[in-house]
DNA sequence: ATGACACAGAAACTGTGA
């Protein structure tokens, strides 16, 4: 089986170019982030017909959350336990559509778009280290099934994960903090399987519009796989589909991909 | 060889992303 995950930035958007790379690069699941709509703004069609359900999760433009796959989908949750709320000053909290799971291929599947935390003063930047916090001691709770925790954790773990740790827009993703909460999914006995694969430094899997990032091969690696340990087990093999952020109308992101073999 | 921000809606601008 193969799962893969990728931050679409608007499945509208890019609902060609998912579809198309999802039949040619024969994946069985994939979990998307960023897909900058509500349900019913989904477009179902192209996905349906080419042999896939759907779970989707978007509550407004912003976040939102989907999988699709055509190896069966079950007992979808659109949140996790204890997962953060987060709302300006004066405005009520809401549960953003940030987390998505569901059961494909005997995987529990949770697609996750971390907050990005926008600067180390705001209110934002505690956001994502409670979300990764609460993440965390919910998925201790799933370590014993397969169980794959997919998406864009926004969050440079090495500092070759990106291009330059002076990048003042990502300095969020930086941070002892930040990286001290990505990596305390091990304490709950995940393993992170693009690492475990791919141990390559300069390998990302995003790239800023601006300023000729992408052909610079100036980007960050912050979409990754932590899995179970019979899901570890079971992985034979990991991709970065480099290629995807290529050509006119790409998202920033590209998808990372899981090679499964028996469970 | 990949190419000089993009997406959505509150819309001819702002919020958001990273």
């Amino acid at each position: 089986m193969r799962l893969a995950t990728w931050n679409v930035n608007s499945v509208r958007a890019r609902c060609d170019r998912v579809v198309d790379w999802l039949q040619r690069s024969d994946t069985d699941v994939l979990a998307m982030q960023e897909i900058k709509c509500k349900p019913e703004q989904f477009p179902r069609e192209p996905f349906e017909a080419a042999g896939y359900e759907l779970a989707i999760h978007g509550l407004n433009q912003w976040n939102g959350v989907a999988i699709a796959s055509r190896v069966g989908l079950a007992d979808v949750e659109t949140s996790f336990p204890a997962q953060p709320a987060f709302g300006k000053p004066g405005q009520d909290p809401v549960v953003e559509a940030r987390a998505l799971g569901a059961t494909a291929g005997g995987v529990r599947v949770w697609s996750l778009y971390v907050p990005n935390g926008r600067g180390l003063a705001d209110p934002h930047y505690a956001y994502k280290l409670e979300f990764l916090r609460t993440l965390r001691e919910a998925a201790a709770t799933w370590a014993d099934a397969p169980t794959a925790l997919v998406g864009d954790f926004n969050v440079a773990p090495l500092p070759t994960d990106i291009w330059s740790e002076e990048d003042s827009e990502a300095e969020t993703h930086v941070t002892p903090e930040a990286r001290a909460a990505f990596h305390a999914f091990a304490d709950a006995g995940y393993t992170e399987l693009s690492r475990q694969f791919i141990p390559d430094e300069r390998r990302y899997t995003f790239w800023d519009y601006k300023q000729l990032r992408f052909p610079k091969n100036e980007g960050m690696r912050i979409d990754f796989a932590y899995a179970s340990p019979a899901l570890a087990a079971a992985t034979t093999g990991v991709t970065i589909e480099r290629d995807e952020r290529k050509g006119k109308g790409a998202s920033d992101h590209v998808p990372v991909v899981l090679e499964i073999g028996a469970l």
